[in-house]
DNA sequence: ATCTTCATGACAACGATTCTCATTCCCGAG
DNA sequence: CTCGGGAATGAGAATCGTTGTCATGAAGAT
């Protein structure tokens, strides 16, 4: 066995490429079903099954950044790459992509201190942004 | 209208008491189901509907935090009053409650160098405690 | 063009949470 | 202490986001 089995397969589709549109259209984070409406909305029928795999799928290829609402509802919205967090606007959802490398450290020195290895975080930032003021 | 309208009550039940006296016995964050379980275990019979009432009553009041899952289960413990947040074992739930004045000062530098206001934010740091090496 | 296989979608199923509403019981007034 | 009003309870139904099922459809290799 000297190739990792690959689960994946990512066959383009006009499903797909519906999905990857729509979200290219929101600035901010969208449900699942926002974005099922928006694809729609956009003249693209994809079910709503189908959206909800393709976006599980971008968010496990790091494509598309997950949060979760304080009831528990995930929202999506496409990402840069690499280690980032977000400053969203409660108000519109309008979100700003922030860097703290200040912050990674600081997490990372509390958990070693506790003695906790294999250490991540999350951190979001809310706000209301100048437009919503 | 000179007093604020208390939508509260706060009337010392059985139930109550029960659930309160479960989660002293936790020492990391549990689902609304499992502290139901424990209740129950304790011999205390309480209600799932009520265990959920409780709880939430709870947050807002903030006698217990509350964080999500990935899968946007909700977690609750009970917490030490002001502002905090936590590092928590993925493997057994340990939590230790930790501070990080840098990082607050941080998060709503970023927020105002954006111009957003009213800020608030999430933090948690998750790893793999010592007993669970 | 053909075939293999992954992808799709309508719908059922699921699980956490909330709602409903008849009943229970806390607690302050009398 | 007793009563009465209204909050609290709980069993079960309902809600809602999300995931599973499976027959059908369509990429892409040969």
């Amino acid at each position: 066995m000297t190739s990792t089995d690959r689960p994946v397969s990512a066959r383009t589709t006009r499903q797909r490429r519906a999905v990857s549109a729509a979200l290219v259209d929101i600035t901010g984070f969208c449900s699942a079903q926002e974005i099922h409406e928006i694809v729609k909305r956009r003249g693209d029928a994809v079910g709503l099954s189908t959206v909800y795999r393709t976006l599980q799928a971008m968010a496990d290829a790091d494509e598309v950044d997950v949060l979760r609402t304080d009831e528990g509802e995930a929202l999506y919205r496409r990402c840069s790459s690499g280690h980032h967090h977000h400053l969203v606007c409660r108000d519109c959802g309008r979100t700003v992509e922030v860097e703290g490398p200040t912050v990674e450290r600081w997490a990372d020195r509390v958990a070693a201190d506790h003695g906790f290895a294999d250490v991540s975080h999350t951190l979001e930032i809310f706000g209301r942004c100048e437009s919503c003021g």
